[in-house]
DNA sequence: TAGCTTGTGTGGTCCGACCACATGGCCGTA
DNA sequence: TACGGCCATGTGGTCGGACCACACAAGCTA
């Protein structure tokens, strides 16, 4: 085992054991180092792999936010892994969109109406409806929306992929809109559906909620002239 | 942007550009370092994060296998990503297994029966039912035999999702079986079920086969005497 | 010719130093 | 006493240089 790696197992058995948790400030790097008996850039080495986990967060100084702490946020590993993957021509941006579809449809499908990601939802769906700062910002906040319903269904993990997936997809729809023939038609009827399908959610009705997510999807990606990319 | 992060953007524009691709060998830690004007330390933080998200491989000595050398591995990124969120108890388990019934029913209904992968996935069966080295060994295959049908479907990130998911399930799974009353007929039963989702694919009845790995998913959990954790 | 030796370049590790930064306490002043 | 500025302290960030283990290839040797 490589010395960096020491860092991800040590914190992997403190994390267990209880004796960390999110929150906690680790030791300062110098005391790692000879706590774990390597040397300080080995230690750096291995934060800099939690930090791009998404697992630690760094801040320089003193007071609260200095020092290295325990955070959780399992999206940022996806998130670049995916920026670099599709960077390397191996992952298809097609594979993404199918994936993106199934993980909508599953969320439309379980998510619980109580969730309190649905007041954040909803008010997105306002925003989008009072403010018409073109396609850039409605696909911005239409993105949001979609995280938010994913958020709902209470599984960290699927809200986590989705919310990577958004990135990775925004730039891929923002080109598709430049296609359209009218975006005022498109947008009014994207906004519609998301009614619609916030609408079911609420009344519980999961399996027309996930028909609407699919329809949603794929009628913008057809509209948009994409053909048989998403045929989940 | 701190230095290290340079390496990432870096090698992000070289793969867009086409000026690197999988396989591809970058440039030795000091050139890098002399090319992109920052310390060797950091040029090594930077390739540390790139191989955590499976980016990159590294290797030491001459040859073929020496240097660090472009590879695409996004299920590496995923699998430790997991673990360590997992141990810091911000991602359930039964999140993970939730979002791996998704994935894997989804699988069985558009896996490809053309696919390459499919025959790995018999060959799997097979030695199943040649050997017969316990659970430990019985639990390999299986998850090996999962992980080909993702494969089938021909969508790399589900595939590799479901590589890592399998990972971080498999202690779990290795916990379960030792409280069941019957192994034997348990693993016979599971074998059986194994050979019907693969008949049911490679007769392209996606539908069926999809119902058959639910089946045989929940009925695991539940003779396992876990019941609602996998509640899709 | 076969086998050993040596040279070269790779990543892996370590050390020691200095920097920028944010804080909190000290000290001088009003 | 109360205020305000200054500085000691500890944090991560960066750097340069050094040495190691390793794997291969070229060259030397028997």
């Amino acid at each position: 085992m490589r010395n960096h790696q020491v860092v991800s197992v040590w914190l992997e058995g403190e994390l267990g054991a209880g004796r960390l948790a999110i929150g906690s400030r680790l030791p300062g790097e110098r005391a790692m180092a000879e706590q774990l008996n390597i040397s300080r850039a080995s230690v750096r080495e291995g934060t800099r792999v939690l930090e791009a986990l998404g697992v630690v967060r760094a801040g320089v100084g003193s007071g609260p936010q200095a020092g290295t702490i325990i955070t959780a946020n399992p999206a940022l590993a996806l998130d670049s892994a995916l920026r670099l993957h599709v960077a390397s021509t191996h992952l298809p941006v097609g594979d993404i969109v199918q994936t993106r579809l199934l993980l909508e449809t599953w969320a439309a499908a379980h998510a619980s109406p109580e969730s309190p990601a649905l007041r954040s939802a909803t008010a997105l769906l306002d925003e989008m409806d009072a403010h018409d700062d073109g396609p850039a910002g409605f696909l911005e906040r239409d993105a949001l929306f979609h995280v938010a319903l994913a958020e709902a269904t209470g599984n960290v993990l699927i809200g986590a992929m989705m919310g990577s997936l958004r990135g990775s997809i925004a730039e891929y729809t923002q080109r598709l809109t430049t296609g359209l023939p009218d975006w005022e038609a498109t947008s009014g009827r994207l906004r519609r559906e998301h009614r619609a399908i916030l609408e079911a959610i609420l009344s519980d009705d999961g399996a027309y909620a996930a028909a609407l997510v699919r329809e949603h999807i794929e009628g913008f990606y057809q509209e948009s002239g994409v053909h048989g990319s998403a045929g989940t």
